[in-house]
DNA sequence: ATCAGCACCTGTTGGC
DNA sequence: TGCCAACAGGTGCTGA
């Protein structure tokens, strides 16, 4: 479900309303929601948070004690704040049915994780979170560089769209922003990762950190399932320019957006615009 | 070392 | 209404 801009959106908020509270209780109703390496979760119990940020495609809940549970929602999870009385709706998500895990702080608010498709994962960690999970440079990292890309994306013969969806390379990137993003750098899903020029590769770049950075600005895209912390959906996807909008004209040169399948996931681009 | 394909799950939608 | 196939913001493993 959420990509970059969903995850930081969803940590933002949660930032906001959990910062500073005490676990008082940890409930797992699907015993599979933790990561088979994760530390006991009945470690949490005691800690404080002192801080809710996002590692890639991980919202990172930083606990006292240099602890850090990470959380990653995959296709449908959410993690949304409420108290026992007033479950955690504004709007009517938070089906009881799909709560995977609950955690009560000492106030008697609660933080639950809801998972319809059961594949999100809970992993609570200790020391250097980043290596642990294995999760790659951040695009809207300042410091990363189009110099960065070139050696990143070197003798890569996969097709860039794919790249871009490894998250080993750059993390946060997901099958709605990869599509987006090429469309806006010009370039065709489609066309080798490494035998982009140079021109292409800071295009890319550039058009990555701008789609993000919008998204974030809407509050990310809301297609089925996805919600901030306190319920809400986004609004990005009404911006899409080619996601979803198959044989819609094309924003720029009004030809029709195609689809084709890459890895088993749907891509959209204009064959015009993209070359 | 890469990379394509399937596995993991459930819910929704559209065709017949 | 029912049934079935296709599809969905993701990733980890397998085997060529």
């Amino acid at each position: 479900m959420p990509e970059l801009p969903e995850v930081e959106t969803i940590a933002r908020g949660l930032h906001a309303r959990v910062r500073g509270k005490r676990i008082a209780k940890v409930h797992i109703a699907w015993q599979r929601t933790v990561d088979a390496r994760s530390l006991p979760l009945s470690e949490l119990v005691g800690k404080q948070i002192t801080g809710v940020g996002r590692i890639g495609k991980y919202v990172a809940i930083q606990l006292s004690g240099g602890f850090t549970l990470a959380v990653h929602l995959r296709m449908t999870g959410q993690l949304l704040v409420g108290s026992l009385e007033r479950r955690y709706d504004s709007s009517g998500t938070g089906d009881r049915k799909h709560e995977r895990a609950r955690i009560t702080f000492a106030d008697a608010s609660v933080l639950a994780f809801f998972d319809a498709r059961k594949f999100g994962r809970m992993r609570l960690l200790h020391g250097d979170v980043v290596a642990q999970l294995g999760v790659g440079r951040d695009p809207l990292d300042p410091q990363l560089t189009a110099d960065d890309l070139k050696e990143m994306l070197a003798g890569r013969r996969t097709p860039t769209k794919v790249w871009l969806l490894d998250q080993h390379r750059l993390s946060g990137i997901g099958n709605i922003y990869a599509s987006e993003a090429l469309f806006y750098a010009g370039i065709r899903p489609r066309r080798a990762a490494g035998k982009l020029t140079a021109i292409e590769r800071s295009a890319l770049l550039k058009s990555l950190r701008r789609v993000l950075r919008r998204a974030i600005r809407f509050g990310g895209s809301s297609l089925n399932d996805y919600v901030d912390s306190e319920g809400k959906q986004g609004g990005f996807q009404k911006q899409f320019a080619v996601y979803g909008r198959l044989g819609l004209p094309c924003l720029q040169c009004r030809g029709p957006v195609r689809r084709i399948v890459l890895a088993q996931r749907s891509t959209f681009y204009c064959s015009t615009c993209q070359r």
